[in-house]
DNA sequence: CATTGATCGATTTTT
DNA sequence: TCGATCAATG
């Protein structure tokens, strides 16, 4: 197809097929513009349709133009639409949040203190990081466990708390205090390591911009369009890079659902979406609230669910299409029967020759074990999404660990990772002589192990430290000679470090080994393709400066190997390739989170019980109900056709068999979409004399239940007595109290008018009604 | 230093 | 129930 082929059949299908509503998206000038993008209303279609014609009709070049995604996914259906419509849009940005940000940030890293060879640190390395900052702080037996670290640093990150900040709010409550300066040591770890965690690529691009007139003017000056998708699921950083990016041209478009904010856990700040008019007071706002993807009766059926939330911009969906079957509710004796009756009802549809495609969602992914051997003992084929990434698969990452290591020396993060692996009888006593010797000298863990014979405490385990640097520089050696492709430093790094032959030897005793060899060598593959990709400027020539043609951008590209492996390296740690589905299975199985913004023509809920969905967890927190309901509807919107929601009346769960009542979402649905089997979908009289039921659904429990239900929902928003306002405290957040001082909220139950709280404190746990207990801010 | 049994503990996930 | 992570043994 040639350019002006596409350019011509984009201009004249533009607008050809919008409604209304789409085509102001499409062709409203400028300005601030909130899209209000219901599920199912055509969303991608119109930012691909209004970047289009931002291209073709008001002749802004795509070079300026910024799109963000949160995920590569997103970011390369986008492009790919786009360039149905344009043609060549190159040298447009259209990417993730982290990838977009890492171009402003590895142009000028210095700036804010890190050289540009900097390694970028993911979850696994976070982990490993942290470790060394214990051992380093002499915390290593420490009773908080590791993932509260990573959580409440991230978090502090996330909301733009530095170290410092963090430390002062905390200073009275001792456990906290902690996380506070293994906090601080982290960052400084990170900094001396010249490696950057995902929160850090967002956080010091911010800084970058904040700091340095001449850069942000730069950006500013150059995105002349910028448009956000998923904006209901930026977090702090990510709002004020937006902001800030955008204030120059104020042409600023973001699309989004508030219904469907379901990642408050990783940072999400719902009220981003919802304050925008009061951050933009000219902001055209654009509410797309036709649907296309379902019937009438799962379009009600998700409507009613979705109204019992209060803070939300009011929307209501709706459809030209079809009445459509009625919602299925299924109650299950237990956990076995839910699955065979999925399952069943999926085989008979498939055995009548529906084209049909098929998805089962729960809110946990304990809850597959069952599907997944009824689907097996049926002989239907399945898939579950979300699983482990390419990537993230250990042999792959240790692959990748030699070439960082071997890129930049002073990679601990990488060394520590891959020093015994291949074993090879260097162990805890080394690696912490090891780890010593290069602190007491300041220089890296590799630099040390260099030397070793110099260094008397290193002496003992010189000859195996030698052995290891004689690897690693080897492969500096080839990586530097530029003589070597790409395709073929894999090879020599998967040989030389032992470890194809480790898995070789295992393949006699262990299954696992030969699927695992397949992978690196896969890798291997890849690079021929990366390394083709990388050359034709299909990787970098993106990263062209303003108006650079296609042509001249690929002639600037470095293609030493040194450059393709590090273009590699940062495509590997920031790219989780899920374009890598093999064929198409009948069934997908994925927890609701991963099932937004897909559809499928048959979507069964499954685990629709209280302590499932909503989760327990969500109760403890004000407002983690209204989340819950959120992910209700996303799932049921997931549907096209047909509907089918199952609960059992007893469950065999982490071990143990629990009694759970339905949902609470049921409820509100109107009966009269609904067939129900085996049982009512509401908590009945005659369900609670039952006595599967048993102790765990009694009188008490469900008067108690009751009572949260109601506050959780029409939370009273005055101040108490001690004139503390329930609603506006968070879990995570520092209290006072007079005789026990300074704690920090561990759960907040609402109990009606008030709520209770637990609270940690120096001196251990405590609980108080919110209103008339002796607290302070 | 590597292997083995005990213990803990358990949402949701992308980058 | 199952898996990962951690202290005691060969």
């Amino acid at each position: 197809m040639s350019f002006e082929h596409n350019y011509e059949a984009g201009r004249e299908s533009l607008l050809t097929g919008l409604n209304p509503e789409q085509k102001k998206a499409v062709l409203t000038e400028g300005g601030p513009i909130l899209i209000l993008a219901g599920a199912g209303s055509g969303k991608t279609r119109v930012i691909t349709h209004r970047i289009a014609h931002l291209i073709l009709d008001r002749n802004v070049p795509s070079w300026r133009i910024l799109a963000i995604t949160f995920t590569n996914k997103a970011a390369n259906e986008m492009r790919e639409r786009a360039e149905a419509l344009v043609g060549e849009v190159g040298s447009m940005w259209i990417g993730t949040f982290h990838t977009m940000m890492l171009r402003i940030l590895r142009r000028d890293c210095e700036r804010v203190g890190f050289r540009p060879d900097f390694s970028i640190i993911d979850t696994d390395d976070q982990r490993r990081a942290i470790k060394e900052v214990l051992v380093g702080m002499g915390l290593e037996n420490t009773t908080i466990p590791l993932k509260e670290f990573v959580s409440k640093i991230s978090s502090a990150k996330n909301e733009m708390i530095s170290p410092d900040k963090f430390k002062a709010e905390v200073k009275h409550n001792p456990y906290l205090s902690t996380i506070a300066s293994v906090y601080a040591e982290y960052v400084k770890y990170c900094r001396r390591h010249n490696g950057f965690d995902f929160d850090d690529i967002l956080l010091y691009t911010l800084q970058l911009l904040q700091e340095n007139e001449d850069i942000r003017e730069r950006y500013q000056e150059r995105f002349l369009h910028i448009l956000v998708d998923e904006y209901q699921d930026t977090n702090k950083v990510q709002y004020e890079l937006v902001k800030l990016l955008s204030a120059k041209h104020r042409n600023l478009t973001v699309v989004g659902d508030d219904d469907q904010s379901i990642y408050r856990f990783r940072g999400a700040d719902i009220t981003n979406i919802l304050d925008f008019e009061d951050d933009y007071p000219d902001a055209t706002v654009i509410r797309l609230e036709q649907n296309y993807r379902s019937t009438k009766t799962i379009l009600n059926a998700a409507n009613a669910v979705i109204a019992e939330n209060e803070a939300r911009k009011k929307k209501r969906l709706w459809t030209d299409g079809e009445e459509g079957a009625p919602i299925t509710f299924y109650l299950a004796e237990d956990h076995s029967h839910e699955a065979r009756f999925v399952v069943r009802d999926i085989r008979n549809k498939l055995h009548s020759g529906s084209k049909a495609d098929f998805a089962v969602l729960y809110r946990a992914s304990a809850l597959t074990r069952n599907i997944e051997s009824s689907l097996r003992e049926y002989g239907i084929s399945y898939q579950i999404f979300g699983g482990l990434r390419f990537y993230d698969r250990k042999e792959i990452k240790d692959v990748t660990a030699y070439m960082r290591l071997a890129l930049n020396q002073a990679d601990d993060l990488a060394l520590i990772r891959i020093i015994n692996t291949p074993k090879r009888g260097i162990g805890d006593q080394t690696l912490e002589a090891l780890r010593d010797a290069a602190a007491a000298q300041g220089i890296s863990m590799l630099a040390a192990a260099r030397q070793a014979h110099e260094i008397e405490s290193l002496q003992r385990y010189a000859a195996k430290l030698m052995y290891f640097v004689g690897i690693i520089d080897k492969m500096t050696a080839t990586l530097m000679s530029s003589d070597t492709s790409f395709a073929a430093f894999i090879e020599e790094v998967i040989r030389d470090s032992g470890l194809a032959a480790e898995l070789e030897k295992q393949i006699q005793t262990d299954l696992s080994a030969r699927t695992r060899l397949e992978n690196m060598q896969e890798m291997a593959s890849d690079a021929l393709e990366f390394e083709k990709k990388y050359l034709a400027g299909e990787i970098v020539a993106a990263w062209a400066d303003e108006g650079m043609d296609p042509e001249t951008a690929a002639n600037e590209i470095d293609d030493s190997l040194e450059a393709i492996v590090r273009a590699y390296l940062e495509q590997s740690a920031l790219y989780s390739d899920q374009d890598r589905q093999s064929q198409k299975p009948d069934v997908n199985l994925m927890t609701i989170h991963s099932a937004k913004g897909l559809e499928f023509d048959h979507v069964y809920l499954i685990g629709a019980e209280e302590r499932i969905f909503p989760s327990p967890f969500a109760e403890e927190e004000a407002f983690g109900i209204e989340e819950e309901r959120r992910l209700c509807y996303v799932a049921m919107t997931r549907a096209k056709k047909q509907l089918t929601i199952t609960a059992a009346r007893s469950r065999l769960l982490y071990g143990r068999t629990q009694y759970n009542p339905p949902s609470r979402f049921l409820a509100t649905i109107p009966d009269d979409l609904v067939n129900e089997i085996g049982g009512k979908k509401e908590v009945t009289p005659a369900m609670r004399a039952e006595r599967s039921f048993g102790v765990m659904f009694d009188t008490m429990e469900k008067l108690e239940s009751i009572r949260r239900k109601k506050a959780a929902e029409k939370p009273v928003r005055k101040p108490g007595d001690n004139g503390i306002l329930w609603t506006a405290l968070s879990v995570g957040q520092a209290i006072q109290h007079t005789r026990f001082g300074q704690g920090e909220i561990l759960a907040i139950t609402p109990t009606g008018d008030s709520a209770i709280l637990r609270v940690r404190f120096a001196s251990g746990e405590k609980r108080f009604v919110s209103d008339s207990a002796d607290l302070s801010l």
